[in-house]
Parts: structure tokens; C-alpha cells; sequence
RNA sequence: GCGCUCUUAGCUCAGUUGGAUAGAGCAUCGGUUUUCUAAACCGAGGGUCGAAGGUUCGAAUCCUUCAGAGCGCGCCA
């Protein structure tokens, strides 16, 4: 029930008949004919641009042809009731009052699919997001990534689409190993008394590794933790084993569940990098040789060494990427263009990485791996998270490695909630830094919009409650005939621009779309609570039966699309508050 | 030095894939509660869309150059 395509269909049926009668020039592809949303000064419902895209092949000044457009269109269509050409060539439509109804009728009758584009053809999406290292708790730099990527999965679920959310585990590699060693010397401090080395910067210091140790060894009393080396393989296995629970955890309160949780280590095992190194091989995209140091920097380090590389240059990239070390172990990039080969053979329609703004020079190299193994372009899209920063008493609050000083995201949730934590995230566009100031987030004010929102939904519930109804149950009508005054059709427009914005969001895999159209829409509609203060014909509950009853489904639909935009945000729609 | 992202009202930001006189919130000032939730609403002021060129019927949006901010840039993951 997308009523700009509806109207674009229409617009389009309507230049082919005028096409065939020879009234009309078209181009072979209708492509840049839109239907617009007005601005709100031309009161009017529905814009469209086609006079002016048309223009010029058919030699006619936009004005002119609008004109004749015009007449085609009002042609046979009863529901409009003005419809005009303006300044530049736009022309815009405005319905009778009976459009709204209808409009109301049908989203209540079709209200489960109402928002979803039914005409798009469903993909199947694979979406790697968070894959932070096992080795800790998840931290705020986390946070925002992990809710972009569980919404992005949520808005392309409600759009049917299939969607595999992946978590990918880098068990495998020279980090691997301190934080084994470091989970190591703390079951010595434990068992033996041995205070944690200070001075070794390799090791992890934080508190949870205490914990880590201690569940080790409450549910390994057979093993003998005085050999560190024969200790070792298993240790590493079980120590992951504590910070993906912890992680898990940590995902679990913000609401966030992977479909999969894919092992580097398994990847390594199973020779799949070696498998994908000969491919590209083959297919001479890999070739010993040496990478130069960056200009402009102090490079009195830097030692050429020749390695076998990865011409990513020939994609796009700056330089070509090493893919062996020297001590002939695979880098870190090697195992994932390995992962990424995993992915492509699972054969998913569009690949999805959600990856931090310090990951954002990784993406020209990893989209390049997978333009070479899939030979498409455009199969893997990176999305940027930009940095989230924390403001407490109007001051930055600065993180750093030193032990204790960084927030987690359990300290968040404790702190504000799941709810104000995701609505908060995405509150901004993922390109843009955001501030995350902590007072304002608990605050139950306008200048918190996830209150906001959510009170506009509690209260038209309040309105059901008086009238002893649930909120939740389906309304049945038939025949409906409310008459909608401007005043409710200013918040049927913004509800009949609903499946653009889900459209929006999904194609541009956006998700701040949904917060920043719900806060509109809450927006319009306490203004419209607010008039039924001085008039009493705005107001809810009427003494007549029938108006109440049709301004119900007025309410109903109204909340709907606050519940379902709720939803895909992950936050909660309280009846109360 | 190079790459990515950003620059829109005093502040924080939207801007629907190039459209019409550029929109919200906060802050400031002034109003609204015997009424379905004032966690709300109404009104006022506030702009050279970082700068300069270009592309065209039309640019905050696309291209080029420049300036500023953030992030990143050897076999760490």
C-alpha cells in the first residue's frame, strides 16, 4: 500500500496510452520519473516531476506539457480533488477526503504487510557485524556497529528478505596466544599465589580475566596448570570459550542475536585459506614482492621485505596487501579473504560488513578480495560505524587501555537501559560521530526521543484503556466512512509515507530512517492530542458511538506504525509510563 | 604524504537516491493544564548549506580545487 507507487504506476500507464496515440515522445527507460512527497507549504499530496524530465525530448517548455498531463491524469480518477502545475513544471495532486478513508481501510484490513514493498524482489543477505576479538567484554566502540547491524538484519527481515546475521571469531593468531598466556598467569595468582606480571604489555590486565580464571578452574579440576606449554591447546579452547560467553552475554542485553558464530581457527584448520591463496594464484592475483613505506612518515623501522601479496591495487586499493608474515603464518587479512570465499560459496544475493570507522581503510582490500574471487562487482557492501562520543557532566569522557578506564557495554545498559541505548545509537546517520551525552539519555524529556516516541504510543493506549479495549487486538470494519479533516489527514500523510521510508532504509541500508521518521510522526501526533484541549471534536472519545469507534482506527493505524517502527528498532512500545 | 568520513541556524543534527521559498530538536524569549497522560503543545527570533569554480531547465546533493575536523595508513586483529 505504497501510494507513490501507486500513483507513479498510474502516472506511467497514462504516458504510455499518450505515447501510443502519438500525443507523447518517451524515452526507452522512465527511469528518473518520480512521485514525490510535497513540502508541506503547497498543500498538496503528491508531487510529480514528469513534465520537467519529459520536457526537453518533447520540445515543449515543462509548463506546457504539464498541462496537458494534467488532464490525462484527472481523466477517470475520482479521488482527486485539485490537482495543479507549479513554478518549474511540478505537478502536484491533492485528494478528496475519501482517498484518506480508503487509505485507512485498506492499511487497517492489510495492516501485518502495511510498510513492506511487495513488489521488490526478495535477496538473500548475509550480514557480518560486532566479530570483535574473544577476548574481553564487548566496550561501547562496539555498541554502535553491533545495533546498526541488528537493525539493518531487523528492516530487511520486515522486508521479507532472508537474512543470516554472522558473528565472525578471530580465535586464531598472535593475540590468541597473550590472552591464553594472560588468562594463564592469572590461574597462577589464584592457584599459586603468584602476583600478575606488571610489566609485559602484551598481556590483557582487565579484572574479568580473574573471572575467566576462576571458572577454568571450578570446571576443570583435572587439569594440571603447572606446565604452560602442555596446558596450552586446551587452555586456549577454554579461555575463548569464557569470552564468547561473555560476549554473547553482552549481545543478549542489547538484544542482539547471531544466526552464526563462524571460527577463523576452523577456517585455518580446515585449509581453506591455503585453498583460496591457490585460486587467486591461478587466477594471477597474488605475486612475491615488496611494499613500500608510507611517504611522510618516520620510517627509520620500516625493512623491506619481500612476501607474497595480493594486487589489490589493480581494484582500487593504495597499495597491494601481504597476505603470508615471515615467519610463513597467514596474516589476518589472508584467513578473512578466506572467510569471505566462505561466504561467496554459501551463495548469498549481497554480502553486508558492518565494520568500525578505525576498520574503514580495510574495506578497499577486503571489497577487492571479493571482487577477485566472485568477479562482480558491488557483491559485498561496507558500512562505516562512525566513532560514538560519551559525554558525561557536558565534558567528553575520554576511554582509554589502561585498566578500568573504559566503559563497557554492560556499564551502558546498567546505566541508561537497552531501550535509550539502541534508539540513542541510531538516532544519527552512521556516516556522522555521535554524542552519546549520558544525562540526556535518561532524561524523560523531549530531548529524548526514544520518550518521546514511546509516549505518543502510551498515550493512544490510554485512550483504549479508558474505552476498556486492547489495544493489541485487530479492529474489524467494513463500509467505513469517517470523514477526516485536515488536521488527521497531516497525520495520514506522514503514515502513507511509511513504505518509503522502509524502502529507504533497506535500500541504503540505513537505519537512522526509522527513529527520525518516528520522532515526525510522534511529533504530529501530540500536536494533534494537544487540540483537543481547546476543542473538544479533536478529542478521542466522543460522546456518539460511531466517531469514537472511527477515530479508534484512526488511533489503530497511527500505532501500528509506531509498534512496528519500534520493532525494527528493538526498543520496547510500554502501554504506560 | 596518502586514503576514508564529515563540514547545513548559537549547539546537536534531518534533508527520501539532482527538484519548489533549505527543515527538526536543544538553547533564548513569550504563552497553554477543572479535559483521552503537560514525559506534551502553541508562538517568536535565528541560514552566504565550509570557500571558489564547473556540469544543467534546476545543486546542500554530482565533478574539480582549496580550507578545517575526525579516523586510519608495514607481516595487530
Amino acid at each position: 500500500m505504497n501510494i507513490f507507487d501507486q500513483y507513479l504506476n498510474k502516472i506511467k500507464k497514462i504516458l504510455l496510452d499518450l505515447s501510443k496515440n502519438g500525443d507523447l515522445i518517451l524515452p526507452d527507460k522512465l527511469d528518473g520519473i518520480t512521485t514525490e512527497i510535497p513540502p508541506s507549504k503547497f498543500n498538496s499530496d503528491i508531487s510529480t516531476n514528469v513534465a520537467m524530465v519529459l520536457s526537453k525530448l518533447n520540445k515543449k517548455n515543462p509548463n506546457d506539457l504539464a498541462i496537458i498531463l494534467v488532464e490525462a491524469i484527472k481523466k477517470n480518477d475520482p479521488l482527486i480533488e485539485d490537482i495543479s502545475v507549479v513554478k518549474p513544471g511540478f505537478i502536484n495532486i491533492k485528494f478528496k477526503t475519501v482517498f484518506w478513508t480508503n487509505f485507512v481501510e485498506k492499511i487497517i484490513k492489510n495492516s501485518k504487510s502495511f510498510g513492506i514493498n511487495t513488489n521488490e524482489k526478495k535477496k538473500n543477505y548475509l550480514i557480518e557485524f560486532v566479530s570483535a576479538n574473544p577476548t574481553g567484554p564487548l566496550h561501547v566502540g562496539h555498541c554502535r556497529g553491533a545495533i546498526i547491524g541488528d537493525v539493518i538484519s531487523n528492516i530487511l527481515l520486515f522486508n521479507n528478505h532472508k537474512v543470516t546475521k554472522e558473528y565472525y571469531v578471530n580465535d586464531y593468531g598472535n593475540q590468541i596466544i597473550n590472552f591464553t598466556k594472560s588468562v594463564y598467569f592469572r590461574i597462577r595468582e589464584i592457584i599459586f599465589n603468584e602476583p600478575f606480571p606488571s610489566n609485559n604489555e602484551d598481556l590483557y590486565p582487565g579484572d574479568y580475566l580473574i573471572n575467566f580464571a576462576q571458572n577454568i578452574i571450578n570446571s576443570n579440576k583435572k587439569i594440571d596448570f603447572k606446565d604452560f606449554d602442555k596446558v596450552f591447546d586446551e587452555l586456549t579452547v577454554l579461555s575463548i570459550e569464557e569470552a564468547l560467553k561473555l560476549i554473547k552475554d553482552n549481545l543478549n542485553t542489547l538484544g542482539i542475536n547471531h544466526d552464526k558464530f563462524i571460527s577463523e581457527k576452523k577456517l585455518v584448520n580446515n585449509q581453506e585459506v591455503e585453498k583460496v591463496i591457490d585460486f587467486l594464484h591461478k587466477n594471477n592475483f597474488v605475486y612475491k614482492g615488496k611494499i613500500k613505506a608510507p611517504a611522510g612518515e618516520d620510517n627509520n623501522k620500516w625493512i623491506e621485505r619481500e612476501q607474497l601479496l595480493f594486487r589489490s591495487t589493480d581494484f582500487g586499493d593504495d597499495k597491494d596487501r601481504a597476505l603470508q608474515k615471515s615467519d610463513g603464518a597467514w596474516t589476518y587479512f589472508a584467513s578473512d579473504v578466506a572467510y569471505h570465499k566462505n561466504k561467496l560459496d554459501r551463495k548469498f544475493d549481497y554480502l553486508i560488513n558492518i565494520l568500525g570507522a578505525d576498520h574503514a581503510g580495510y574495506i578497499k582490500r577486503i571489497s577487492s578480495s571479493v571482487e577477485a574471487l566472485s568477479n562482480t562487482k558491488g557483491k559485498l557492501i561496507c558500512k562505516v560505524s562512525q566513532l560514538v562520543k560519551l559525554i558525561k557532566d557536558k565534558k567528553p569522557f575520554k576511554m582509554s587501555k589502561r585498566k578500568g578506564d573504559y566503559i563497557t557495554v554492560d556499564d551502558l545498559v546498567n546505566e541508561v537501559g537497552k531501550d535509550a541505548t539502541r534508539f540513542i545509537m541510531l538516532n544519527r546517520s552512521s556516516d556522522v560521530e555521535l554524542d552519546f551525552d549520558f544525562d540526556n539519555v535518561i532524561e524523560k524529556s523531549k530531548d529524548n526521543p526514544l520518550y518521546y516516541v514511546q509516549y505518543s504510543y502510551a498515550r493512544i493506549a490510554s485512550v483504549f484503556r479508558h474505552l476498556n479495549k486492547d489495544l493489541k487486538a485487530d479492529i474489524k470494519i467494513n463500509n467505513y466512512d469517517f470523514h477526516y479533516t485536515n488536521d488527521e489527514i497531516k497525520i495520514l500523510k506522514k503514515i502513507s509515507e511509511w513504505p518509503e521510508c522502509i524502502d529507504a532504509a533497506s535500500n541504503k541500508l540505513e537505519p537512522h530512517r526509522i527513529p527520525t521518521y518516528l520522532f515526525e510522526l510522534a511529533s504530529l501526533f501530540h500536536s494533534y492530542w494537544n487540540l483537543g484541549k481547546d476543542n473538544p471534536d479533536k478529542r478521542f472519545i466522543s460522546e456518539q458511538k460511531k466517531i469514537t469507534d472511527d477515530k479508534l482506527v484512526f488511533l489503530k493505524v497511527i500505532s501500528n506504525v509506531i509498534k512496528s517502527g519500534m520493532d525494527i528498532v528493538g526498543v520496547s512500545a510500554p502501554e504506560k509510563m
